[in-house]
This record gives structure tokens, C-alpha cells and sequence, in this order.
DNA sequence: ATGTTGCTGTTTTTT
DNA sequence: ACAGCAACAT
């Protein structure tokens, strides 16, 4: 790193200036208590951030250690940490730049044992606290009540977001309500059984931390000294707890000394400095608790504050900037603001209309190989959509097309089943508190212990006072069969080997492929593995696969963290969200919703379900700013994209299991007609019936907003039902399998939807052939030829 | 204790 | 359409 031991004995900042405009230079170089950066979709507020961390450095205004950055994704995390170590080198290394979450789990371990957890507590995921829920609701009989896991699970949520916990919920309840005063009582049993178990749930992590920090305000100003410069990204989608969060580590430290009898306090250092950085039109996070208000009266609440505005977006055309502003302009309520560009017009927004979803999607597919041939890469095209059910149809349909893609968040990884069961086996060994790890895996593989067993397991472990972990150790003192005896005692043998390999009895550290190890052990000696391969259930096969990949993260968990011990494995893969993986597995389509695109940007964005009751959500309509938090996650869609941007419906969908009819967004009416070519709008689906092919369609002479002829009593409006008619089975579920099929370059073959065509040449191998066919009437596509309904002629 | 069947609600977004 | 679950059967 020549570069950076160069650049810190060099003239200090010039090189961080340079090419930024004045309000961003502005916001590198103000130097003052509170600072607000009022940053526009694509205005640079990345690079704003990361170059005043690296003026900070380089003017040795402050060490790495006093640096705290707080993003809200794992992955802008890392990118923040990249950019700013590209900049100053290895010096990046001592500074905090992390999630609030994951900030808070440093603390919250480093302190545990000041109120009565341990280091190794474990981070419940919403999973785990529904099943802990469930659990308590049971017990309570509340669903007698209509309390449902889930409900009470958002409340109290909810409640821990306001810094709330069950007694100061209680002090304000109607208690005179018998479902109030149940919900009490689970929030409190929830608590118990949380503080019991050694762990902390998602919300926990941040309420928790500032309770710790008002409990115990001498270890609060450990931190308020190391912290010098606090940084904020995305402010606007900040929580209570996470504000107060702030505000107690930007608090000045005071010394108390005696003088004379009396407690005098004396200053001793001065709050930390405070920038966030925020847009109020991109806060898409209020139904979990954000509140907007924290970036508009950031004034009000840092007096002095200087505020700094960067309203030049460096991304986007014009014409996509301007369907941006024309939406967002309809939400009263908010400060005008307006993103211009100096990059031109650029290309129109393409407009699309499907008859069905899986129309919609082939349009979808059709444009990304268009975009694919006139040079553009996969991985600079995105899709995105409200719900992640939405990703469905167009799987089905980028398969069947050959189209590389990923889904980004949705169903995770570390959610499937196995990979919980094997995630509690460490569990179980790092944090024996913790009960429902324990039980989890207790009868996985299946061991013959049931319900009864367990039962009989957690009583002795009560008689006796001991936790249901060490109770394993006693099967032969509970009246158990010989058989359920020895299953238990091979239980608790196996988690004694994995406990010796992670936490030697003689205290030394553990080497770093230790997680592995232990792993390996826990699933081969407790029969898991073996009862997976022995399955028939073809699904199994996958688990299997998926268990060797888990082994795989430890692996790479042990080569990157060489000190890295189980517990904090078992942190990364609890904070770290697929989303976050940054699997360059380059070449694919990336899949995601609206709310994970935000702070991503692509060459090509592709907005899918463009529908009333979709987004806006149907659900949004009953909640407060609820319809104004869906346009602005629209705008955060539109704004994701650099140069082309595609708005598509479908006129059918099918959802609960039956097809309904949909009705154009009303965002679609307030983007400027003018910005937008329909290839085939909602007026020409309706008109026509979807008589014709899509691909054989003109585009449609705009007569009104929708391009939509006025219909005449009587003209040839065909029942809706011939839309679906015309195009049977252009998705069907019956898996086709042509696996034998053989095909080569300069065949003919037919489809069944696309009609004849000539093949140009054949790639990929086994199930994954790929015919890249040009067919006579609706031109190149690529098809797989494992479930394509081609056949040769 | 485990496997099977038919019923239920579910799909808003996520650290 | 589908997963998850209670009730029933093995």
C-alpha cells in the first residue's frame, strides 16, 4: 500500500476533493458537533461518506479506533469498509464500521456478564422467537383470547422498538382487558424465557444495549470515549431505540468527583461528533418501526446542526430521474427536492403488459436477452417486486429461457430446516442455556424421543435443579426404557465430543477449523447424516448437499477469521443475511424485492407487478402513511436504475390459488405519459382480448393515457376468458422432460408457443443444454431443451 | 412414536 | 397453491 503511506504524508485532502461537487466537498470537510446530509437517490453519498471517514484519518483528526460507522446491511458494511480502506490502507482496520446489530452484539458480549448473560449468548432469529412464542401462547391459552404467535410477536416488537418492555407496557394498559392483561403476561414469560435460555432476540440486541448503557453509565462512557465520530447511513430509516442508541453514545462524558462533601459533576470530554446521512423520500422501514421524524427534526434535536444537501444524482438519466420526481411529487408531507442530472434524456421507459404473470415474465425474459445481445452483462440487469412470492413465475419462466439469474433475500439459506437443526447442534454446545436449541435437536434424527420423553426430561431437569442440557447426562435416573436411555446417552455423548473440540477442558484456544470439526462430528456421530442418505425422500438428497455447504461456511468462516471462535461464527451467520453474501457468482440476473434493492444500482432495472393492491400493497391501505410509504417504495425502485428502466404488469394473476383480475398502480398515471413506450399497455390487453401474440404486436397509437381506443357498444371486445384461451399452457406444471432429446446447430424445430424455428447452436451439458433457436415470426430465444415443448421437424 | 390425511390460513416488506 | 398442523391411523 504505497499508495496510502504516500497519500498520508501528502497534502491532505485535495485528493479526496477532487471531482466532487461543492456540497459534497462540503460534507467531507465540515467539522462540527452535528452534521446532516440530506443525500438524493444516486447523489454520491457513499463516496461523500467514505472520503470524510478517510480525511478524518489522514488529517489524524482521529485514530481508526474512534471511528464508528453504522450501516444498516452487512453488505454496505463491507463496501463502506472496502472504499475507505482503498483510500487509507491497512489504517482502516481498528474502526467499527458494522450494522446496528452486529455493533450492539459487540458490546452486548464484550459486557454480558455485567447483567447476568454470558459471553456466548445466542441471537434468536424471528423463527426461533416465534417457536419460543408459540410455545408460551400454549401454555398461557391465549389463542382462547385471539392472541396469535405471530401478533404477539409484531407487538412486542414492536414495543422493544419504543424501548418498552412488559412493565412499562403494563403501567399504561387497559388491564381491565383479559386479552391486555394476557399479552402482559407472555411478554413477561417471553423475557424470562429469553434472559433463561442465555439469548437475545433481533430487537433485543439494540433495546438491550441502551438499557445496558442507562443501567451502567460508567460502561456507557467507555464507549462515549472510544467514539469520537459517529456516522449514520440510511438515518431515515432509523427506529426509537436505535436513535436513543445514538444519542446515548453522543453524549459528553462527565466525571463525578467530591469536593467538599458535595458530588460535582465535571465535564470530561465532549459528546462525539454526529453525521447521518439520510432521505426522507427513501424511508421505506416505518411498518417495522422506523420513524421519519428522526432525520426531520435532526435540527431540533442537534441544535447547531449543519445540514448539507446533495440534490445532483450521478446515476440515472434524465428521463428516469424525471418519472422519479413525478412520483414521489405526489406525496404531500415532505420537503421538495428535485434530482437533476447532466447525463441527458437517455432511453424512454419501456411500458409493458402481460395477459398473466407468466406473459408478463416472458416479456421480462425476452428484453433481458435483448439487452444481453446488444452487449449489456448479466449482472447489471435486476428484477424486482413487492413480495417475494412474486419471484415464482418469473423462475419458472428464466429457467425455461436459459436466463442466469439469483434470487437475492427471500428464503434463506440458514432457514431451511436442516440447516436450523445442524446451527442448533452448535448452539446446544456453545450456549447449553439455551433450551430450545437443546430441544430441537433432541429428537433429530429421530430417536424415538416424542413429546411424552421430553416432557418427562425437562421435569427431572426442574426436580433437580439443573438445565434440560445437563439433565441429558442422568438418563438413567427417569424411569426410561433401556432404548430411550442409550438414544439419550449417545445424545449427550456427541455434544460432550463437540464440547471438547470447541471448548477444551484444558482452556487453551481452540485452533480455527475447530467449528468444522465439531461440526463434522456432530452430524456423522448423532446418526444425521446417515439418516439423511439412508432416506428415500429424494428432497433429502438436497439436504445433504445443502449441510456439505454449511461445512463449507465453516471452512471459509476458519480461513478468514483465524481466531475465530464458535460463538462468533454463530454471530455471522445469525446477523448475516443472505442478502448480504456478495457471491460474485457473476453472469446472473439478480431477483430480489423493492426493499432489498435499496442502495443497490443497475445498468437495467426491470419493475415487475406494477399493480393496485400490489404495490401499493393491499395491506398498506388501512395503515397510516401507509400508501405514501409504497410510493416511496416505487421511487426507491425507479432510482435504482442507471440507464434503461422497464414498468410491466399483468392483466390476470393468480394468487391464493385462484386468478383474479388486476388493475394498472396508480403510481403508472403519475410518471408523464410522454416517458414512458408501451410495448403493449393496459388498453391494448383490454381492447384486444390478447388475440394477437405479443411478439406480433405493433406498438399501439396512444390515444389515451393508456393508449386505449374508445370502445364502441358491441365492437369486438372478446370475453375476458380468450386471453387466458389463447395461450394454454404457456407455462404448465406438468414437468416436461425431453432429456433425451437430441438437437444440433441448423436443425428445425416447432414450439409449442413460439412456432418454427431453426436452431443456431447448442451449449451447456446433460440437463443443462441450452438451444439458442431463432425462430421465424418471434425471433432469438434461448430455450432449455430439458422442459422446452419443442419438437424436431 | 411416527406416518397419513384433510383442513386452515396464508403473502408485505427485514436486521 | 401450498405449507403447516391438528386429528386420526398404524
Amino acid at each position: 500500500m504505497t499508495d496510502a503511506l504516500f497519500s498520508l504524508s501528502a497534502a491532505p485532502d485535495d485528493d479526496l476533493l477532487k471531482g466532487l461537487n461543492p456540497p459534497q466537498r462540503e460534507a467531507v470537510e465540515y467539522r462540527g458537533p452535528a452534521l446532516l446530509i440530506v443525500a438524493g437517490a444516486g447523489s454520491g453519498k457513499t463516496r461523500v461518506l467514505t472520503h470524510r471517514i478517510a480525511s478524518l484519518l489522514r488529517n489524524r483528526e482521529a485514530w481508526p479506533s474512534q471511528i464508528l460507522a453504522i450501516t444498516f446491511t452487512n453488505k454496505a458494511a463491507g463496501e463502506m469498509r472496502e472504499r475507505v480502506e482503498q483510500i487509507v490502507g491497512d489504517s482502516a482496520r481498528g474502526m467499527w464500521i458494522a450494522t446496528f446489530h452486529s455493533a450492539c452484539v459487540r458490546i452486548l458480549r464484550r459486557e454480558a456478564d455485567q447483567f447476568g448473560f454470558t459471553k456466548a449468548f445466542t441471537i434468536y432469529d424471528s423463527g426461533d422467537s416465534r417457536a419460543l412464542l408459540k410455545r408460551i401462547v400454549r401454555e398461557r391459552e391465549a389463542d382462547a383470547l385471539g392472541l396469535t404467535p405471530a401478533g404477539v410477536q409484531s407487538r412486542i416488537s414492536k414495543l422493544k422498538n419504543e424501548l418498552a418492555d412488559a412493565e412499562s407496557y403494563a403501567r399504561d394498559a387497559n388491564m381491565s382487558d383479559p386479552a391486555e392483561r394476557k399479552f402482559v403476561e407472555i411478554f413477561g414469560d417471553y423475557q424470562r424465557a429469553l434472559q433463561k435460555a442465555n439469548a437475545f432476540d433481533f430487537d433485543d440486541l439494540i433495546a438491550q444495549t441502551v438499557f445496558l448503557f442507562r443501567a451502567f453509565p460508567h460502561v456507557a462512557d467507555v464507549y462515549r470515549k472510544r467514539f469520537r465520530h459517529i456516522l449514520v447511513d440510511e438515518y431515515q430509516d432509523t427506529n426509537h431505540a436505535q436513535y436513543q442508541l445514538i444519542r446515548e453514545l453522543t453524549k459528553p462524558v462527565q466525571t463525578e468527583i467530591s469536593s467538599g462533601g458535595a458530588a460535582v459533576l465535571i465535564p470530561e470530554a465532549d459528546g462525539a461528533s454526529l453525521t447521518v446521512v439520510g432521505d426522507s423520500d427513501q424511508s421505506i422501514y416505518a411498518f417495522r418501526g422506523a420513524d421519519i421524524r428522526n432525520i426531520t427534526e435532526f435540527e431540533r434535536d442537534f441544535p447547531g446542526a449543519k445540514v448539507v444537501l446533495l440534490e445532483q444524482n450521478y446515476r440515472s438519466s434524465q428521463n428516469i430521474l424525471d418519472a422519479a420526481n413525478s412520483v414521489i411529487r405526489n406525496n404531500f408531507d415532505r420537503k421538495d427536492k428535485r434530482l437533476w442530472s447532466d447525463q441527458g434524456e437517455g432511453d424512454k421507459i419501456v411500458g409493458f403488459t402481460g395477459y398473466s404473470q407468466h406473459d408478463e415474465a416472458q416479456f421480462v425474459a425476452d428484453e433481458i436477452e435483448k439487452l444481453r445481445r446488444s452487449g449489456m452483462d448479466y449482472q447489471q440487469m435486476a428484477v424486482f417486486y413487492r413480495t417475494n412470492s412474486q419471484s415464482r413465475a418469473l423462475e419458472e419462466i428464466f429457467i425455461r429461457a436459459a436466463v442466469p439469474y439469483k434470487i437475492m433475500g427471500g428464503t434463506k439459506f440458514y432457514d431451511r430446516a436442516e440447516i436450523k437443526d445442524a446451527l442448533a447442534y452448535l448452539v446446544a454446545v456453545a450456549n447449553p442455556a439455551d433450551e430450545m436449541a437443546v430441544r430441537r435437536i433432541l429428537n433429530r434424527p429421530k430417536r424415538g424421543i416424542g413429546d411424552v420423553t421430553e416432557t418427562t426430561i425437562a421435569r427431572f431437569a426442574a426436580d433437580n435443579g439443573m438445565s434440560f442440557r445437563d439433565a441429558l447426562a442422568h438418563p438413567a435416573e427417569m424411569g426410561l426404557g433401556p432404548k430411550l436411555q442409550k438414544a439419550i446417552a449417545q445424545l449427550d455423548e456427541v455434544l460432550r465430543a463437540a464440547s471438547e473440540i470447541l471448548q477444551p477442558a484444558s482452556g487453551e484456544q481452540p485452533p480455527s477449523t475447530s467449528v468444522t470439526e465439531a461440526l463434522r462430528v456432530l452430524l456423522n456421530d448423532s446418526g444425521y447424516y446417515d439418516a439423511l442418505r439412508r432416506s428415500r425422500d429424494p428432497q433429502d438428497e438436497a439436504r445433504v448437499e445443502n449441510l456439505d455447504e454449511l461445512v463449507a461456511v465453516t471452512r471459509e468462516f476458519a480461513r478468514n477469521n483465524p481466531e475465530g471462535t464458535i460463538v462468533d461464527f454463530l454471530t455471522e451467520v445469525a446477523l448475516v443475511a443472505d442478502t448480504d453474501d456478495l457471491d460474485d457468482e457473476s453472469g446472473s440476473v439478480s431477483l430480489m424485492t423493492l426493499h432489498t434493492a435499496k442502495g443497490l444500482e443497475f445498468d437495467a432495472v426491470f419493475l415487475t407487478g406494477v399493480e393496485e393492491d400490489l404495490i401499493p400493497h393491499r395491506i398498506s391501505a388501512n395503515e397510516p402513511g401507509g400508501p405514501q410509504e409504497e410510493r416511496r417504495l416505487f421511487y426507491v425502485g425507479i432510482t435504482r436504475a442507471r440507464k434503461r428502466l422497464y414498468v410491466s404488469l399483468a392483466m390476470t394473476r393468480a394468487q391464493f390459488g385462484e386468478v383474479t383480475a388486476a388493475m394498472p398502480s396508480r403510481f403508472l398515471q403519475e410518471i408523464p405519459a410522454l416517458l414512458i413506450d408501451w410495448k403493449q399497455s393496459p388498453g391494448d390487453v383490454n381492447s384486444r382480448g390478447g388475440s394477437q401474440s405479443r411478439a406480433l404486436n405493433a406498438r399501439r397509437p396512444q390515444n389515451d393515457r393508456w393508449g386505449v381506443k374508445p370502445l364502441a357498444p358491441g365492437s369486438g371486445l372478446k370475453p375476458k376468458s380468450t386471453a387466458m384461451d389463447r395461450f394454454p399452457g404457456l407455462v404448465t406444471n406438468k414437468v416436461r422432460d425431453n432429456g433425451d432429446l437430441e438437437v444440433a446447430a441448423g436443425d428445425r424445430i416447432r414450439h409449442e408457443d413460439f412456432g418454427e424455428g431453426t436452431i443456431d447452436v447448442v451449449t451447456g451439458e446433460g440437463a443443462k443444454r441450452v438451444a439458442h433457436v431463432r425462430f421465424d415470426t418471434v425471433g432469438a430465444k434461448k430455450l432449455l431443451i430439458k422442459v422446452a415443448p419443442i419438437t424436431k421437424i
